[in-house]
DNA sequence: CATAGGAGTGAGTAATCACTCATATTATTT
DNA sequence: AAATAATATGAGTGATTACTCACTCCTATG
């Protein structure tokens, strides 16, 4: 029968199922590419890390490129935010906002750094962040931009220098704690958000 | 007699000194190296773009690695910034800095985010940046920094915090500009500097 | 001129790579 | 239980890699 074998597989726990080994190799490739990079990574560690057998990964994805672009896929577009309360505001939104990039950036950060070290080589990871995480951000933040200038509280900057801006200094985050630990000695997302929100909101100088 | 050969090689412009040589393949590689990433790039092709035999390259670098390094460290510690007049003001110091800095960027952009791309995997690429471009930043930014505080001109944010945004807005323009081709429409490097200046200094809040 | 020494060369080498395929193992159906 | 199908395996393969070395070429010196 059909549902004893289900059952004992799930008991005993020993068998996998496809689409499990299928995850079991995206997550290992994603830990060995965010350490070692695309091209520092082979596929034979991969296989290791994975626990399969290198002709295994073949089994589920083509070539080595495939591979890449499963596992990043997902990643790309995830994280969308979600404004808990009904926002109103575009100064509540930009601090909600900011809060959870920052978040998400902790949580992926060996990702979010190999994602953009990668968009040097690689048309299709440049292609994938421009169409997910990065562009995703540019929608979601235009509107809110546009009405808190139709409000009279932001000033009319170029949005496309705000933007740049903005994401720069949630990006550089990662990367720059990265490049000099310990330089940054805040403790929390909360803090750390906090002082970019001030800066980006009010600027440096004391009117 | 020795000026004589001298002179013919100088005039036919035929023979190339050791040192020309060296200098030949460091600019090789440095094109290669930041078109293709370090491991996408062979030394067979690098020795190709030189004009010179692949063995060459081994008589100048031991390494492949040692080549990488070699090309770097001259470029990481260039571009210090020069004040050309005896600047007082903080605020016009870092009006000086950021467009000292975008252009550097414009004039390397290949190799700036090919920096912060290696420094990813590439424990030494990391050293140097921090050692290089990164930690003189800090350094020449710092002092000013105190003074606009003492001065009471700017807020007394801590230090790590708002150099870490500046720099992320300032090096991001390029990497943004890569990503997102055509997204931003400023013709000038002045102009770009004045937008990034105004935001970083009075904010995106009208008071 | 003869000879020595340094620089350049490129075919050669061992190692490593992404990828294949014949076989083995496991799961499902009859 | 037997047959069939699906999946996993890892030794094998040709291509490619960083690096070597026996040799050539060029120039400087006695």
């Amino acid at each position: 029968m059909k549902s004893i074998s289900e059952t004992e597989q799930l008991e005993k726990s020993k068998k996998k199922t496809t689409e499990e080994r299928r995850q079991d190799i995206l997550e290992a490739a994603l830990n060995i590419f965010t350490e070692k990079g695309y091209n520092g990574s082979t596929t034979a560690e991969i296989a290791k890390a994975a626990g399969v057998a290198e002709g295994t990964i073949f089994r589920h994805f083509a070539t080595k490129k495939e591979l890449l672009i499963a596992v990043l896929k997902p990643k790309i577009l995830t994280g969308i935010i979600s404004l808990d309360k009904e926002q109103e505001d575009p100064v509540e939104f930009f601090r909600c906002f900011l809060k959870n990039r920052l978040e998400l950036i902790k949580e992926n950060d060996g990702l979010v750094r190999f994602m953009f070290a990668e968009a040097q080589y690689h048309d299709e990871v440049r292609e994938a962040l421009s169409n997910g995480i990065l562009g995703d951000g540019i929608n979601i933040v235009k509107p809110w931009f546009n009405k808190g200038v139709e409000e009279g509280v932001f000033k009319p900057i170029p949005f496309p220098a705000m933007m740049r801006s903005f994401m720069g200094m949630v990006l550089f985050y990662g990367i720059f704690n990265h490049v000099f630990p310990g330089f940054s000695p805040e403790k929390t997302i909360d803090e750390a958000a906090d002082q970019i929100l001030e800066l980006f909101l009010n600027g440096l100088l004391i009117k």
